[in-house]
DNA sequence: CCTGAAACCTGTCTGC
DNA sequence: TGCAGACAGGTTTCAG
């Protein structure tokens, strides 16, 4: 479930409460347990435990689809991947899930849960937040990112449109859901060459990135196939798995191609392949 | 620089 | 019922 609407609902849930979860904030840690050791990305599984011990959780926060616990001198990063997810529970505690890949425990009892069915979510310990999120590119809501701006950044590359979203290192957030949703909201085509698009489409693009990242956060994300986390987006997707299905805005079917090795849906009425 | 394929994993669904 | 194959909200690495 892990795109930047979804990180957010989760991040504000740790931090606030929500979602039927406490708040993370303030508590002191006890211990960190690894479960599964290829999810412990850095540092090594010793130096990790020895070092997440007596830290508090001073803040929770986000970066592209990395969750930034912050914990004053050092900084826990997860990224849930594919099939990533966290959840808070109160004592009395009871075993740990299947799929449980990592716990922190809490000295009042309480834990925070890694479940990850598929294995590829992976953690972080480090000084400055700087090594894993070195490369990341600019937050679709930062508001630096002017539609001129973007138009300079699009006709920098000569790549697939969808692809280059899908780009952490371009900007930082989007996934196959938004990227499909995003593309059929401003009416561009998926494979069009990213320094194709004129500054009309790039404003238009920038438009729909950000009024549907805000739409789904509104509804606390999408919750598909067996996962559900309470969100509702899914019942607002234009084409993301609507495949044979009409098209909303002109009833053309909607159609499936892969592009970059991703599922791509589209309306090949409203997205033509040519400029728009 | 750009594209495609493969790898990392487990689970679900479809079709024969 | 069984089984092969496709597919899944992500990212990295490598070949051409």
């Amino acid at each position: 479930m892990p795109e930047l609407p979804e990180v957010e609902t989760i991040v504000r849930a740790l931090k606030n409460g929500g979602r039927g979860e406490a708040s993370i904030l303030g508590k002191k840690i006890k211990s960190g347990e690894i479960l599964w050791q290829k999810t412990l990305e850095y540092p090594g599984r010793s130096e990790f435990e020895a070092a997440i011990v007596d830290r508090g959780v001073m803040d929770v926060g986000r970066r592209g689809k990395f969750i930034d616990i912050d914990l004053g001198e050092s900084h826990l990063l997860i990224h849930l991947r594919m099939s990533g997810d966290l959840r808070v529970e109160l004592p009395p505690l009871s075993e740990a899930l299947p799929h449980d890949r990592f716990l922190l425990n809490f000295k009042d009892g309480s834990r925070l849960a890694f479940n990850d069915t598929r294995k590829f979510g992976r953690i972080w310990l480090t000084q400055s937040t700087a090594t894993p999120l070195k490369n990341l590119g600019i937050d679709p809501f930062d508001e630096v990112l002017t539609t001129d701006l973007f138009f300079l950044n699009l006709h920098k590359k000569k790549k697939q449109i969808k692809s280059l979203l899908l780009d952490q290192s371009f900007i930082a957030g989007l996934g196959n859901i938004y990227t499909d949703e995003s593309l059929h909201r401003a009416g561009i085509h998926p494979i069009r060459s990213s320094n194709s698009l004129t500054l009309q489409e790039a404003g238009r693009l920038l438009q729909a990135i950000r009024a549907t990242l805000n739409e789904s956060i509104e509804r606390n994300g999408a919750s598909i196939d067996w996962v559900y986390r309470g969100g509702e987006f899914q019942n607002s997707f234009r084409v993301y798995q609507r495949t044979g299905r009409p098209c909303l805005i002109c009833g053309t079917t909607i159609e499936r191609i892969v592009v970059g090795q991703r599922g791509t849906h589209f309306c090949p009425q409203c997205q033509p392949e040519g400029v728009g």
